[in-house]
DNA sequence: ACCTGAACACCGTTCAAGT
DNA sequence: ACCTGAACACCGTTCAAGT
């Protein structure tokens, strides 16, 4: 069926789309990361020349932007209706934001690096209003909504790094017990925390972890300011 | 006095040494951020060939994380004394921290994409062992620390975003303008929020934003567990 | 032990020339 | 308007050969 791969040049008539680019551009990425992103290996599986890439994109960094925005226009998109305030919408949409993440590791480490994504400053935008609405005052809504924000990231980051490395080993339960036994192997004067916590590690789960960070924002949030209703 | 960049080879028996291909590597990191540092540009600054470092490093990547674990080490060092609990410590320790993270934007960029930096992990672990002695409950200790840890991460990272940008105008109070200028400019049916907020952008401090999240986060943590004494 | 310098296999980007 | 393909100016890394 698909000729995707095969060589030789695309039919005429059919004329590539920004869009197209795009699109095969986040296949690319995840396949195979960030590094796997090089603009000759995007032209050949579009059949085309390196040259040709750039008649749609501006340069491979805006293309990275680009490929990011698709992805999180999806994630804005389908927000669920939650029963709860505002902080109880924010605590779903940072879960939505982060299995979006999860599914495409390379966002949460190129997001920062960047400021063109406009679906990103939507996102931002988004938890801000909710703030607003809960009741943080004006001259903290900001600042708390970019602490939410940059903590997501923050996490989404951090599990690239082992979604990359679990790639790399077998399974994900062999790369726990890996990661476990290389803590355990710490030396315990130097670390006696990570020293001793290695064994509970075993079952580490990423999503845990983050609901636990956010849970302790959101509670700080609640024991500072009282719902204005 | 200096002749650091004239070329023409080093002197003979005075020899590179590890410590000094990563010095050097730091410098231009501050200089010009992690694209600025090549192989080559770096061998040139230390008047050898690029082969030359690779004799003492073995690859960019480590390089890069050399670069970052030796300014982090400095910043361990440095711990004060502080009056009142263990979570007036963290909060000590995060902000020596982000003042690290601010000197050397690099680092925050480089360290969610990087595992073998020792010196993150004690610090990890000195965040782990306050958190403990505090009296967080063992199975919440290590989810809680690496919360914190990707805060002051994430943060980090995104000063950095804007230390490159401000580096690109001219003073930081343009750049603050101009931002500002920008979110006003944002449609207030898309971005309702960050467009109403953009006026008191115009002042808007980095550590201030910090330690809001930060406060939040510790707040939490207090109205979670009390004290064990 | 440490360095040299050339070579290899790549990059992103540009641009005249084509259709 | 859209694409081609060659060229430019770089990369990181390796490695025989030197001292």
């Amino acid at each position: 069926m698909s000729a995707q791969r095969t060589s030789g040049r695309r039919p005429k008539g059919e004329s590539l789309t920004r869009e197209a680019v795009v699109r095969e551009a986040v296949r690319i990425l995840d396949e195979s990361g960030e590094r796997g992103l090089t603009v000759r290996a995007l032209a050949e599986r579009l059949r085309t020349g390196a040259g040709s890439i750039y008649w749609h994109v501006n340069n491979r960094d805006a293309l990275l932007d680009l490929a990011c925005d698709t992805i999180l226009s999806e994630c804005e998109s389908g927000e669920a209706d939650v029963d709860g305030d505002e902080l109880d919408a924010i605590r779903s949409l940072a879960l939505s934001l982060l299995d979006t993440l999860d599914q495409h590791p390379w966002i949460g480490l190129h997001l920062p690096r960047s400021t063109g994504v406009p679906s990103a400053m939507r996102l931002l935008d988004r938890i801000g209003t909710l703030l607003a609405s809960y009741g943080v005052p004006a001259d903290r809504q900001f600042f708390v909504a970019t602490a939410i924000f940059t903590y997501v990231l923050g996490v989404a980051a951090q599990m690239t790094r082992s979604a990359l490395t679990v790639a790399a080993t077998h399974t994900r339960d062999e790369w726990l017990a890996e990661r476990s036994a290389r803590l355990a192997e710490l030396d315990p004067q130097i670390y006696p925390f990570l020293h001793g916590v290695a064994a509970q590690l075993r079952t580490h789960d990423d999503r845990e972890q983050f609901v636990t960070g956010l849970d302790l924002l959101l509670a700080g949030i609640r024991s500072q300011w009282d719902s204005v209703p």
